[in-house]
DNA sequence: TATGAATGAGCGTTCATTCAT
DNA sequence: GATGAATGAACGCTCATTCAT
């Protein structure tokens, strides 16, 4: 049957879609959240505002989607992480890297991810928030590493929600305050609080990183 | 003279002032901070939209006070522990559980204080958000506990703006999956980490707390 | 009776108009018509909103009082310069003197008189409004003239509407364009084409004013 | 390629326009500057309010197109005049016929025109008011006679303004006193006066009118 | 009589959404 | 499917007017 015709039209609604998301981003990246109107994405997607409601119902599903595009390459690397060989502490550090890297490029975007607690709640994919990706995946290295016995024992869960919202928060503040550490240098510093903490304790070693 | 009657008329624009930020902080609960219209703010307050204007200039206004009064609180107490005679270790202590404690309450405020870009630059005072007042106190704790001697030499800065963070997303998860830890159980487990991190040292004494 | 009492209130409702217009007046220079709200003239008169409308019905009212207040000095004067007992070129040079002296003095005012039509229906009173006072007036100093037979015969009203919108226009431009020619050079010029025209005539003496 | 299609919406655009300003025109007619809102004139034009903005950018736009519309023919036709080979009085008598049968039309037209200083600022083009070009092209006018040698030395510009202004008021008299002389009529009164002033001269012919 | 807080209709403007073509 | 003009509800805000004190 049509089965060709099919599938290139679901190609080509496909490809729309993208690009539609693409140029929402672009005016998300010029304009804010605020000022991120369907017009302003249709013009920059180069199409008419009335064909954005062919391929999606209306403004909260284009915003989802912008958002999971947005997640998506992070979700990605990070299965790719967790995925490899690597003992805990090396996984952390991949991982810390990546979130830095990755989410240090676009300040709004990042604005975006976080606006309104409406959006967040529109943006939830089967109970299955970025957080609760990211803490998780920061769960799981932890749990390794307290079977590796590299890790003392611990609340993993609590302690990965810490990670992620030091990350997160230091991500923010380099935005907000201007200012360009290179990632590398965070992800030491926050491996060094947080595997060693910041207390001396009789036996640490001095200088020992 | 009209003493009285001025006093008098100060306090009744006083109270008003607060009812309709009550109102407002109940508009922003419940329809969080794209809802959160002046209309609603005046229904909310059993007020006229007209009054809103005899006692805010603009809503920027109404919102910037708004700001003030949540934070207001946990600042004065904030100072308050600051100011007290206490090693850094209890120092932060209280602090971590005054914020757990405050802010655990409300969660559309804590939306409302840090998720938009707008706010955050309407309601900055002289360079100082609340998060600049919050990182540089849990600053000056890390660097009086370097000076007593019980922290090991590290940035004050970035750790204390992973301190906040981990806080702020602690409160946050928790409000978010409805969970409902005792403040001082995730105080505990926020200084067990920041304090001794989570990795075995060789001479870490295995058990210990 | 409380005839004095009754004087008495009369005396200080009047004095209250008066100041009530005064301070219309001083907003009405400072803001223009569109600023002049009721808010800025209690202010500027020293007294509440709400006390406006116990001297005037409402907003209509006090500037129908403040229009008559504006156009009274030089409605007196006219008529004082009508009544002088002079020759029919001199009345006309002595009233447009005043007219150009008179209206030159403040712009808003001026605009105010002229602004929109709802306002001119206002302002009239008894069928008699400035421009029917002025042109009838010029009228007269004109139909004077022909009886003392230093003006040839010609429709009076039709020449006492020209003259009166040919000094209005002029002191208009003046105040647009920022000239300040002084008000006599420009009697001159108008008494000059007024007079004479612009016509060489066969027999007109050249070089004669 | 859509050209034709382009075309027509582009005739279908201007048509719109066309329609909305009429619709702006009427209400200025109805409720005066002061009235003329854009609800009003959205009804009036039997479009929604924000229809109104798909053709204007907002209500300075639109009145600023209003404006021009009303203008532009006189503007033409006195252009037409002034590059026709006539001598000077002609030109002056076709000058004065056109204005006054042009704007006795419509009363509100006139008083949109001219008594508003927030429209006036509004509209001017590039420094040339309505004002400026009437008044420059009688200026032309009076120039044009004196090199002719028809009419005596005088300064143009004022007396141009003179002109201007007393036709402009005649116009405005007719309509508010419901008179209706002929145009024909009120030209040559007004070229009586202002070629052979009103004043008997010695050598002027008695009788002559 | 003086007050000024309260009002509420109304303003210009925006923008997500619809629908005839 | 693509279009873009039309829509209309909603927004932040103003201000003449009222009325309890």
């Amino acid at each position: 049957m049509s089965n060709l015709a099919e599938r290139c039209r679901e190609l080509a609604a496909s490809a729309m879609k993208d690009g539609i998301a693409n140029a929402a981003l672009e005016v998300l990246r010029q304009y804010g959240y605020t000022g991120m109107t369907m017009e302003r994405v249709a013009d920059s997607a180069g199409v008419s505002k009335g064909s954005l409601y062919n391929y999606f119902r209306n403004k909260e599903e284009l915003i989802s989607f912008v958002f999971e595009r947005i997640v998506e390459p992070a979700v990605q690397e990070s299965q790719r992480i967790m995925a490899q060989p690597l003992g805990a502490v090396q996984k952390l550090e991949a991982m810390l890297r990546m979130l830095l890297e990755y989410f240090s490029q676009h300040r709004s975007l990042f604005d975006f991810l976080f606006h309104d607690a409406a959006i967040r709640e529109l943006c939830m994919n089967s109970r299955r928030t970025k957080h609760d990706l990211a803490t998780s995946q920061f769960e799981s290295i932890l749990r390794q590493g307290m079977q590796e016995g590299v890790f003392r024992p611990h609340e993993a869960k609590l302690a990965a929600e810490m990670l992620f919202g030091a990350v997160m928060f230091l991500i923010e503040r380099q935005l907000e305050l201007g200012e360009r550490r290179p990632p590398e240098e965070l992800v030491r510093h926050l491996l060094d609080v947080f595997l060693h903490g910041i207390r001396f304790s009789p036996s640490f070693p001095a200088g020992a990183e």
